[in-house]
RNA sequence: GCUCCCAUCGUCCAACGGUCAGGGCAACUGAUUUUCACUCAGAAGACGUCAGUUCAAUUCUGACUGGGAGUACCA
C-alpha cells in the first residue's frame, strides 16, 4: 500500500514551503521557495505557504508576516497561506493543534508509536552512553507494557509519544536528485512525535500536514535528508503514499559551511534595504545549483519556468557569492530595466529609505548618468551628494586639482557665465577654445572644474554634469573654488 | 564518535567514454574616454588521490582523502 511514489503524471502538483517563524525572512527560504513555486507553476498546480510554529520558545511574533512579505516582494506569492487562507487551512500549525494529538494517538493504538516517560536528565544520560558505545539511543519506555503505559497516562503522567522504529531492516529514501538512500533502521532512533506540551514535533506535523494538504512534491533543503527515513516510516505507519522527495543543496558561506548570519547577509530584508532588485535576486538564486541550458546568465522568472527541470539541479553546495549578485543587479539596471523604470524604482527605494527627492527631470538626468556607475541603489546617494546640496565634501585629490589650477578658474567661470546656451555641446566648445588660447590640454582644464563642481575626481561625464547642474550652480561653485582657501 | 550527502578554474556552472575541458563572476593586462564607471579586446586560471572496467576515462565502479549536513520534547 505504500510502495513507490513514482510521480504519476496525472497527479496535480502541490508544493509548499514550511518555514518556522523564528526570525528574519531567510534567503534559504526564498531559495527553496523559488523552486517550489516554479514546480507548481509549471504544472498548473498549487504552492502553499505553511507556518511551522510548533516551537513556542523560538517564536518571533512578526516573523510570519515578514516571510509572507518577502515572498510577495520576490514575486513568489503562494496560492494558499495563513494570510490568504485556502481550502486546506488553517495554515498555521499552532491552529491545527488538536489534529496532531489525534494522529499520534492513532499510531500508539496501532502499535507504531508509544508513550515515553523518560525525563530530560535520563535521556541525556542514555544518549551519552549510547554514543559512547557507538549506537543509537534505546528508550526504555518502548519496552513498557502498553496497558501499563495507558494507565499511567490515564493517571495524568506526563509523557511524549515516540515513533517505534523497527529494529531490523532498512528504510529506503527515494530522491529525485540522487540514487535511493538506504538507512539501516537500527541507526534511526525513536523520534519524539508529540511533545509533552501536546505540540507535535516537525516530523509528525510535517507528515500529517503534507498529507492533509495534498502535497505531492516535497522539495526542501539537504539538511532534511537524514530525517526523511523517519517521515517515510510515518507515511507507512499511517498507510499513506509518500510524496516525491527532492533535497536541494544548501547555500554556503565562502568557507563552504551552511550559509549563516555571521558570514553572510541572510535576511532578505537586508537585500531589500540595500536596494537589490527582486528579479536580480531571483535570477541569482536560480543559478545556485542550476544553469540555464543555453548558458543564459540573465533571465527572468518566466524564462526560468519555461526551462527549469528539477533533475538538472547540481548537488555541490553553491557558495553564495555576493559579487556575482552585485554584477547581476547592475546588469538589470543597465540592460534589463528601462531608464524610466530605473528612475521610478530608485525613487521608490529612496522614499522607502526616508529620502525625499522629487521624481523630476533633474532626478532622471542624474539617475541616467549614475546607472552605469552603481550596482545597487544604496550606492546612489553616496555618489551623488553634489547634485543635491551645495554643502558637498571636497576630497584631497579634488583640493589638489583646484590648487594646481586656481588661476584658471575665474576666467573659466566667466566664460561659462557668458555662454549663450548652457548645454554640453556649447560647454565643450568653450573648454576647447579656452584650452587652445591658453596653450593647455583639455586634461589640464577639465579636472579642476570637475573638482570644483563635484568635490571629487570621479564623476560622470563632466559636460553632462555641468549641463545638468545648470549654469547658476556651476558658475557659483567654480567662483567659490577660485577663492583662495 | 555514528549516519547520510557531495567532489571540474578562487567562485557559479557546461561537457554526461574520444574536445586544445567551455562559459559567467572575481582578479589581472590592454583599448576607448575629460576622471570614474560602462563597453570592447586579451591573458591567466580546474578535472582531489589511488585502484578497477574499457581500445579510450573528467565522465562508469570501488577505496581513500577532503568538504558538508544530521545526530533535541528546534525546525
Amino acid at each position: 500500500m505504500s510502495d513507490q511514489p513514482s510521480s504519476a503524471p496525472t497527479r496535480p502538483v502541490v508544493t509548499r514551503i514550511a518555514p518556522s517563524p523564528t526570525g528574519d525572512p531567510h534567503v534559504g527560504t526564498a531559495y527553496i521557495g523559488l523552486f517550489n513555486y516554479t514546480l507548481a507553476q509549471q504544472a498548473g498546480g498549487k504552492f502553499i505557504l505553511r507556518i511551522e510554529d510548533t516551537d513556542r520558545n523560538r517564536l518571533v511574533p512578526d516573523s510570519e508576516k515578514r516571510i509572507f512579505t518577502m515572498m510577495q516582494w520576490l514575486g513568489l506569492t503562494p496560492d494558499e497561506s495563513p494570510l490568504q487562507g485556502g481550502p486546506n487551512g488553517p495554515y498555521r500549525q499552532s491552529e491545527r493543534f488538536d489534529l496532531y494529538g489525534d494522529y499520534a494517538r492513532q499510531l500508539v493504538a496501532s502499535g507504531a508509536a508509544y508513550y515515553a516517560f523518560e525525563t530530560a536528565e535520563e535521556l541525556t544520560a542514555l544518549r551519552d552512553a549510547a554514543q559512547a558505545e557507538g549506537h543509537v539511543i534505546a528508550v526504555p519506555s518502548r519496552e513498557l507494557d502498553a496497558q501499563d503505559a495507558q494507565q499511567r497516562m490515564d493517571a495524568g503522567a506526563e509523557a511524549v509519544i515516540r515513533l517505534k522504529v523497527p529494529h531490523d531492516g532498512e528504510t529506503l529514501v527515494s530522491d529525485v536528485l540522487r540514487k535511493p538512500i538506504a538507512f539501516q533502521n537500527r541507526e534511526i532512533d525513536d523520534k519524539v512525535l508529540l511533545k509533552a506540551d501536546g505540540y507535535p514535533t516537525y516530523h509528525l506535523a510535517n507528515v500529517v500536514d503534507d498529507r492533509l494538504m495534498g502535497v505531492t512534491h516535497v522539495v526542501r533543503a539537504e539538511e532534511w535528508i537524514t530525517s526523511t527515513p523517519i517521515h517515510v516510516l510515518l507515511y507507512r505507519a499511517f498507510g499513506w503514499p509518500e510524496p516525491v522527495f527532492a533535497h536541494m543543496p544548501l547555500l554556503r558561506n565562502a568557507d563552504k559551511s551552511k550559509i549563516s548570519k555571521r558570514k553572510n547577509p541572510t535576511s532578505v530584508e537586508w537585500y531589500q534595504q540595500q536596494g537589490y532588485l527582486p528579479e536580480a535576486m531571483l535570477n541569482f538564486l536560480a543559478t545556485m545549483g542550476w544553469t540555464h541550458p543555453d548558458g543564459l546568465e540573465v533571465f527572468g522568472l518566466a524564462e526560468f519556468q519555461r526551462v527549469f527541470r528539477l533533475e538538472d539541479v547540481t548537488l555541490g553546495g553553491p557558495v553564495f557569492d555576493l559579487a556575482k549578485l552585485n554584477w547581476l543587479n547592475g546588469k538589470y539596471l543597465r540592460e534589463v530595466l528601462s531608464e524610466d523604470d530605473v528612475a521610478r524604482r530608485l525613487h521608490a527605494y529612496l522614499q522607502s529609505q526616508k529620502h525625499e527627492l522629487p521624481l523630476d527631470d533633474y532626478f532622471r538626468a542624474v539617475v541616467k548618468m549614475l546607472t552605469p556607475r552603481i550596482e545597487v541603489f544604496s550606492e546612489f546617494l553616496d555618489k551623488t551628494g553634489y547634485f543635491w546640496t551645495e554643502d558637498y565634501p571636497v576630497n584631497e585629490k579634488a583640493h589638489k586639482a583646484i590648487d594646481d589650477a586656481r588661476l584658471l578658474l575665474p576666467e573659466l567661470a566667466s566664460r561659462l557665465k557668458n555662454l549663450p546656451t548652457f548645454d554640453a555641446a556649447s560647454i565643450k566648445e568653450a573648454f576647447g577654445t579656452f584650452a587652445e588660447e591658453q596653450g593647455l590640454k583639455l586634461g589640464k582644464v577639465m579636472p579642476p572644474v570637475r573638482a570644483a563642481v563635484a568635490g571629487t575626481m570621479e564623476s560622470p561625464d563632466l559636460l553632462s554634469v555641468l549641463e545638468t547642474l545648470g549654469r547658476e550652480r556651476v558658475v557659483a561653485r567654480i567662483e567659490r573654488a577660485a577663492r583662495p582657501a
